[in-house]
DNA sequence: GACCAGGCACATC
DNA sequence: GATGTGCATGGT
C-alpha cells in the first residue's frame, strides 16, 4: 500500500481542476438514491436513469409506492437497468428491510454509521459499494465508496493491486482524508467521471490529464 | 459483433 | 480462501 498524504489529496485536486464540483447524486430524495445505488449495479447510469423515469412516471418512487407495486410491473419498469428480474427483488427486499424495522427510511436515518452498515450488509443485494453509497449519499455519513474505477485508476498508479480487498482499501482513503461527507462524495464522484473518460477496462491511460508531467513524476504524485 | 457499464450471490474447487 | 459464472439492457 503506497503512497502519501499528499498523493491522495494531489489526485483529488487534479481531478477538481479537470472537472470542477461534481454535485453528486444526482437524485430528489434519499430514497432515490437507494434505488439507484441498488440499479447501478455493473450497470452504466444512463440505463439507471431510464429506469428511473418510468418510477416517477408510474408514482412509484416511494418507500410504499414500491412496497405496494407488483414484482412483474416493477420488472418492466426497470427493464431498461438490465438484470431486471434480480434487481426488481432486490428493491422489494430493501424496502421490506426498511419498512420492517424502521416504518420509514426517516427514521432508519437515525441509527448510526456502524450499525447501519452492518444491517444494510445483511440484506441481500447489498455489497459493500451499495451499501457505502447510501450511507454516502443517502445518509451523509463519512463512508468512502470504493468502486471499480477506484480500483482501476489507483492500482494504475501504483497505489495499490487491483484485486485488494474493499475495506482495506476504503481504510485506506478514509485514513488519509478528514472524515467528511462533502469530500468523499465529490471525491467518488471525480473518480467516476475519470474513469469514464479515461479509465475503461481496456483502454491505456495515455490520455488522461492525470498522466501530464505536471501531477505525475517518478512513479509518485508531487506536491 | 465484441466489449463494457458507478456489483452481488452462489457454486465449485 | 480464491476463482468462475449468471444476471440483461443499451451505448460505443
Amino acid at each position: 500500500m503506497k503512497g502519501k498524504v499528499s498523493d491522495i489529496a494531489d489526485m483529488y485536486n487534479a481531478m477538481y481542476d479537470y472537472f470542477g464540483h461534481r454535485r453528486w447524486w444526482p437524485a430528489d430524495t434519499p430514497f432515490e438514491i437507494c434505488v439507484g445505488a441498488l440499479l447501478t449495479q455493473n450497470t452504466s447510469w444512463k440505463n439507471v436513469e431510464k429506469a428511473i423515469a418510468n418510477m416517477k412516471k408510474k408514482k412509484v418512487l416511494s418507500l410504499n409506492g414500491l412496497l405496494s407495486i407488483k414484482v412483474a410491473v416493477l420488472r418492466e419498469l426497470i427493464k431498461p437497468s438490465g438484470f431486471y428480474a434480480q434487481k426488481a427483488e432486490r428493491l422489494k427486499i430493501f424496502c421490506s428491510f426498511v419498512y420492517d424495522n424502521f416504518k420509514s427510511l426517516e427514521n432508519m436515518a437515525r441509527v448510526d454509521t456502524d450499525t447501519l452498515r452492518k444491517n444494510l450488509l445483511d440484506v441481500k443485494g447489498i455489497g459493500p459499494e451499495t451499501a457505502d453509497s447510501m450511507l454516502l449519499y443517502a445518509f451523509g455519513r463519512p463512508v468512502f465508496v470504493v468502486d471499480a474505477y477506484t480500483r482501476r485508476l489507483f492500482s494504475r498508479h501504483g497505489f495499490f493491486d487491483e484485486k485488494t480487498d474493499y475495506d482495506i482499501i476504503r481504510m485506506f482513503f478514509e485514513s488519509k482524508l478528514p472524515a467528511t461527507a462533502g469530500l468523499y462524495g465529490d471525491y467518488h464522484a471525480q473518480i467516476v467521471e475519470t474513469g469514464k473518460m479515461f479509465c475503461r477496462k481496456k483502454a491505456l491511460c495515455g490520455e488522461c490529464f492525470l498522466n501530464r508531467k505536471k501531477y505525475f513524476k517518478n512513479d509518485s504524485w508531487i506536491a
